[in-house]
DNA sequence: CCGGTTACTGTAACCGGTTACAGTAACCAT
DNA sequence: ATGGTTACTGTAACCGGTTACAGTAACCGG
């Protein structure tokens, strides 16, 4: 066939304009001076001929892609998903970056290598646990940009990341329920097993217990998942069991709705009989009934700033180590107070 | 400097097995058979020199960029974008494509053309009112892959486009409002103006009314603009200004949550005086007090079929010129009904 | 033994840009 | 006039793949 592309190219606006094609790009580029005459001339023919450059041809010859690829995991549900991409693609535009996503469910199963890599993009975030260690190393030690959001980097791999401070907000959150409500029976449900950001909201549980002097009770944390349905059915069992607790700390505000359902089923009355919490502050949170006290966390900051640290570390900076984003209680009803 | 990039190119993977960089790739691709030998020795060196094909040379050469575009607006807000977007990614990935995502609020303001376009990709998806008519008309003319997701096509621009079913759903929820429950004074609170969806549904509305002898009247037809606090203003407003009604169709879920509120805020109770009712289904109206009578809409479906279409039309084949999904209500207890 | 397949392989010309290098002309100071 | 700048421009060699075309060897039927 040898039907070239209908795509006009850098060669046909060289013709038009009577000029060489390191003219134009360098007058495209502006990587250098190019007299008037032929300045004016160009700026005529490329309208005209509605010249684009070749993305691809241009990548190949600059050896960049311009483009930052986010990975994702599969369970891709929640709320905080889209404020997250949001961030992340309001910075990545702002600096002239185009965003690949790609999820790794991909079919190929388990092939250790991502589809996103040094091949199509100047640099990567990789979400939560999206990369696996082995590939996080090779990155590394090749040099190739990455940051990882919602994750901590693996010990021996000093990658920078970005996540929200659980620890701190969730002793708060205790706090809070003990010093202000009285309660001392706080069930704690926790998130996935293995899941970072489960891990520090239980440390910040047990952190505020022992600073409290209440001893750790094993009979009050359980699995919520983070899950409405695995929290709902956690709770009515606790119940049924005959569990005591005066309040539940849910893991995080999907987990919160479904003990809120569970309470409700089983005639607890909330905040009266127990007081309810969750984390993250969903956009549906305040609008439950009660209206829920939980932890704000700064979804589209974590975005923002983790576009930020791609781009300084693609550029040839250097990135911060690990960022953490502060969070802050945000003061409802349903642990038992009365807001607006 | 003339440093070549540090990868590995097809010509030393050729080099080490001792063939011509033709024969890799050819191997590689799966265009033409090779010899047992080479074809051992092939995967050998593959293996040792992990060898990743540059993805710009590849895309160059062959003219394909494997990758679709998705356009999206700045309001990427609300519960519908992550299944949506879960729903490409899923046929995406598993045709073998990338995902590129750009939002049209980029820093060059208004340059007619978007960041994403047949330089840079092989067809692209283009949400609601992303592309402007006359980039439209363009890519129409040169043949470029479009599909239009929640968006209709313009009047003379056949392009495929997916959406969902507005105006069926929406007379059925409103009949059942008359017929089950016996409202007549029903409120309809619009979307964005020349926001189809919110055209549609009106429509519906209005459908219902007519096919009970209710006169249409405009005094019961305000704006929502599918948010929570522009809907709670205006519903308080026209309580305030005596305006007599006993239900309310609220155009969405999120003006729904604000109605609700609003409602409540003026001491009428939901159901017995007013029955609410919204449309999409968000994640959370089960779960708001009252749980909230809706319209279910296939989100992550439309983003499926969409990512179909497009992958049919890059392809060369023929695509839909219009899928119009299927919507359902869902019967809860917000309009007066006791659901489990 | 010979012509025609078949199976495989290599050479080299692309794809559409960027950029090192060399060259030209005009200008300026000596 | 001479040499040294400065300002601009063109030639051609890349970037790393794909693929048309030509070539070779082995095999097969007559």
């Amino acid at each position: 066939m040898t039907r070239r592309s209908s795509s006009v190219t850098i060669r046909d606006v060289a013709k038009q304009a009577g000029v060489s094609i390191a003219t134009v790009s360098r007058y495209i580029n502006q990587t250098a001076t190019v007299s008037p005459e032929v300045a004016s001339r160009l700026d005529e023919v490329l309208e005209t001929l509605k010249y684009v450059p070749h993305t691809a041809a241009r990548n190949l010859a600059t050896q960049k892609t311009n483009a930052i690829g986010l990975l994702l995991t599969y369970n891709i549900y929640g709320d905080f998903f889209a404020p997250m991409l949001r961030g992340i693609e309001e910075v990545i535009a702002d600096a002239g970056f185009n965003l690949l996503i790609s999820s790794n469910l991909s079919r190929d199963g388990n092939t250790h290598s991502p589809a996103l890599g040094p091949n199509n993009t100047d640099g990567i975030l990789g979400y939560a646990d999206s990369l696996t260690e082995s590939v996080l190393a090779h990155f590394y030690h090749t040099k190739f940009p990455v940051v990882l959001i919602y994750r901590a980097s693996p010990p021996h791999l000093p990658i920078p990341c970005v996540t929200v401070e659980n620890k701190a907000a969730s002793k708060e959150i205790v706090d809070h329920l003990i010093d202000v409500h009285h309660r001392r029976r706080i069930i704690f449900l926790r998130g996935p097993e293995h899941q970072e950001d489960s891990y520090w909201r239980e440390m910040g549980y047990r952190t505020s217990l022992e600073a409290h002097n209440i001893p750790y009770d094993a009979e009050l944390v359980w699995p919520g998942e983070f899950e409405r349905e695995v929290a709902q059915t956690t709770m009515i069992e606790l119940i049924l069991a005959g569990v005591e607790f005066d309040a539940v700390f849910a893991g995080d505000d999907d987990a919160a709705i479904g003990v809120l359902a569970a309470l409700r089923e089983m005639g607890k009355r909330v905040p009266e009989d127990v007081s309810v919490v969750g984390f993250d502050d969903q956009r549906s949170s305040p609008y439950l009934t009660p209206s829920l006290t939980t932890v704000r966390a700064p979804t589209e900051e974590v975005g923002r700033v983790a576009a930020q640290q791609i781009i300084k570390l693609i550029r040839g900076g250097q990135a911060d180590p690990l960022t953490l984003l502060p969070t802050e209680i945000v003061i409802r009803n349903s642990c038992g107070c009365q807001s607006d």
